[in-house]
DNA sequence: GAGGGTTTACTCGGATATATAATGTCCGAGTCCCTTCGG
DNA sequence: CCGAAGGGACTCGGACATTATATATCCGAGTAAACCCTC
C-alpha cells in the first residue's frame, strides 16, 4: 500500500503550472523541483491522457491546464497517475469455503469488500473537497503573497 | 496504490478465528479459504508479531485472537499486514526549487502532505469503525444464522 | 494398573527464490519559430 | 522593404532497461500429546 512518488511530483507541477501564464516545458517543471526530467514526462503525459493537461508541441511548446485551477481536485490528479482502480480487490475466497453463500447472497458484495469500499468513498470524498487552486492559496499564505511572482519571472526566463 | 492480498486474507481468517474456539493451524485456516498455506502463514505471522493473534505450537496448537472480536477493527488488521507507514511519503520536494520556504514556513508540513494525511486519516476513521465481530454479524445476516456452527463442526474434524 | 521417559507427529518461525509493478532512461516523430533568400 | 520557403532546435510521445516490492515457497526449531516400557 504505497503510493507512486509520481503521485507528488504531478500534484506540485499542477500547482505551478495553475500559476503559469504559458505553457511550460517539461524540462522547466523539472529543473524546478529537482526531479528527473525523463521520468516526469511519464507522468505529465498520464496527466495528457486523463486530460487534466493539454500538450503542445514545437519551440515553444509545454504543458497547460486545460481547466481552471478551482476545478482540479487533487483526487483528480491522483487518479490519472494511479489509474482508477480501488486499492482493495477482492477475490472472493468466500467462495472457495466449504460453506459458499447462496447465489442470491452473492448478489451483494462481500461484507469485507463493502468496508472497504466505504473506507475507499471517504478517502476519495476528502481529497475530492481540495483543489489546487486551494494549495496554491496555501503556498501564499505559508511563504509570502509574493511568491509566484517570483516563480513566474522564473518561469519567463 | 496496491493492497496487499494477504489483507484480504487476513481479515476473513480474523473472522473464522473469531467463531472458533479452540487454535486454528495454518493448514485448517488454508483449506477452508482455498489459498496457499504457506503463504498464508507468512500473513498470520505478522498478525501475531501486530499482537491480534497468540500462536501456540506443538501437536494441537494453532492460532487464537488475543482479545474479543469486538475489540479488533478492521484497522488494526490492515496495518499488521501493510504496516503503519503511511501510503503517501513527502519527500520535500518543495526544498529542491529556487524558492524554497523559509525555515520557520517548513516547520509545517508540506501543504500537499497535509492533504494527503487528512485524507488517509478519513479513510483510517472508516476502517477504525468496524469491527471483526460486525463482519461475522454480516455473514450471519447474509449467509443464514447457523453458518458459524457449521463452520466450528467443520473445525473439529 | 500406574508413572515416567521417550518417541513422534504436528505446529510455528524465519531464511530463501520467483513474478510483478514501480522507477528510471532513451530515442524517434512532430511542430513552431527564426533565418534567409528572392522579388 | 516585404513575403514565403527552408532549416533547425525544441517539444512531446511511446518503447526499452533497472530496481524495489509483493508473491510464493521451503526447511529447520520447538512443543505437547501419545505411546511404551518398567515397576
Amino acid at each position: 500500500m504505497k503510493m507512486s512518488g509520481g503521485v507528488e511530483w504531478a500534484v506540485h507541477c499542477c500547482v505551478v503550472l495553475s500559476q503559469a501564464e504559458g505553457p511550460v516545458p517539461t524540462q522547466r517543471l523539472a529543473e524546478y523541483h529537482g526531479i528527473s526530467r525523463t521520468y516526469l514526462a511519464k507522468h505529465l503525459q498520464q496527466l495528457s491522457r486523463a486530460g487534466l493537461v493539454t500538450s503542445t508541441e514545437g519551440r515553444v511548446g509545454g504543458y497547460l491546464l486545460t481547466r481552471a485551477a478551482e476545478d482540479i481536485t487533487v483526487l483528480d490528479v491522483i487518479l490519472a497517475i494511479e489509474g482508477t482502480e480501488p486499492a482493495f480487490r477482492c477475490t472472493e475466497i468466500r467462495m472457495n469455503g466449504p460453506f459458499p453463500p447462496s447465489p442470491q447472497a452473492c448478489k451483494r458484495p462481500c461484507g469485507v469488500n463493502r468496508v472497504m469500499q466505504a473506507a475507499e468513498q471517504a478517502w476519495r470524498s476528502s481529497l475530492r473537497s481540495v483543489t489546487i487552486a486551494d494549495l496554491a492559496a496555501g503556498v501564499t499564505d505559508d511563504n509570502g503573497p509574493q511568491t509566484f511572482d517570483r516563480v513566474r519571472e522564473w518561469l519567463a526566463t
